[in-house]
DNA sequence: TAGCACATGTAATAAGTTACATGATTTT
DNA sequence: AAAATCATGTAACTTATTACATGTGCTA
């Protein structure tokens, strides 16, 4: 298989690598260990897949930008095609993350199923409609939960941390978000009703 | 032995066909001009390319969801292998759509480098955060004047149209979208701003 | 010893964009 | 006559997920 070469890369586009550094430079991780860090924390506005993260890390090694940590020989993981790797970020990788960090973001065109389908709204009923908008705002009433409950266990487990401002950060974010999701479902609730009366 | 699930529920999954077919409700249209339509209306949360509505528009043909109206054999556009072609919703593409609209839309995971780069946001200096919030917020105040002025817009040219409560309800969440990012920008702000002056 | 969590990796496929090639029609 | 817009289409490429194959280590 053939690793395209990834070191000298000044490009704007993000890739798994930053990703990846960025949970490096909270200490050395297996691959797996950072696919589980992302499922907890970066989940809502950052996913990648075992599909991505083993090609990425290798060639993030070929490039330098990671460094495979030396297992004891004693240890048996250490061994073997299939052996544990922690891997550990190099000073290299550290300026790349720094300067991928200045790097102004870019938006991101998202897509949104029940804005299709609302959009097209004439063509049905609105009682039809009207279960889709419950059902979506239901799941963001959950997601405003959770994001209260982590916000709480947050400020509990990670208390001097450095990173713990940008975290509550990126919560609040979808806390926010999800607020806003369940008043808009509201209003439109209200307006699907009305529309419903009038036939 | 557990059994496989065969229940015959329908693809729940969203294509180029539904938002075409969608688009041609509102009456016959060239490729192009859907393309067109999208751009001027969907974009916001939804998007084809042409590399994706032309093969998608062939398919739908022979699936029959839609057909090529017959342009007067006068007409130069008629032939050749450019031709023009006006494509019409036939009786089965109807159905398809309406199925379509009944099927519970699914939440897309959806990605945001800020929010990435403010994760690891302990990694750099605060005043660089500063400065990609404040251009992020820049870009969410622009929308959310777009918004403002297309839904005045929308009112004077689509009064009486089926179509105009549930334009407005999808015009009506990106304004407040917007204004949700643009208020949590400020917040941001004001928290980096006193991070930087602890340093 | 069975089952689960940990762990690495590849291949197939799906999803989507971009660049290019072509040509007609309309506007300046 | 040039330029812009309308119009269709394909090929190459990038991006991302899913399913699969394989195996280790821990614990009930």
């Amino acid at each position: 298989m053939y690793l395209k070469d990834i070191s000298n890369v000044p490009d704007a586009k993000t890739t798994p690598v930053e990703c990846l550094l960025g949970l490096l430079s909270l200490g050395p991780l297996t691959g797996y260990q950072m696919r589980q860090l992302m499922q907890e924390s970066t989940a809502n506005f950052w996913r990648e897949s075992y599909g991505r993260i083993y090609p990425a890390l290798q060639q993030m090694q070929k490039a330098g930008l990671v460094e495979v940590e030396a297992l004891k020989t004693s240890d048996p993981r250490a061994k073997g095609p299939k052996a544990r790797k922690v891997y550990r970020m190099t000073a290299a990788g550290e300026a790349r993350l720094h300067t991928w960090l200045g790097v102004p973001p870019r938006r991101q065109g998202n897509r949104n199923e029940l804005l299709l389908k609302l959009f097209f709204g004439d063509r049905t009923k609105p009682e039809v409609l009207r279960a889709q908008v419950q059902a979506w705002q239901q799941s963001y009433i959950e997601d405003a939960q959770r994001y209260e409950e982590k916000l709480v266990h947050l400020e509990k487990t990670c208390a001097g941390e450095p990173g713990l401002p940008f975290w509550r950060m990126t919560l609040g974010y979808g806390l926010q978000e999800a607020i806003m999701v369940v008043n808009w479902c509201a209003a439109i609730l209200e307006e699907l009703q009305a529309i419903g009366n009038k036939n």
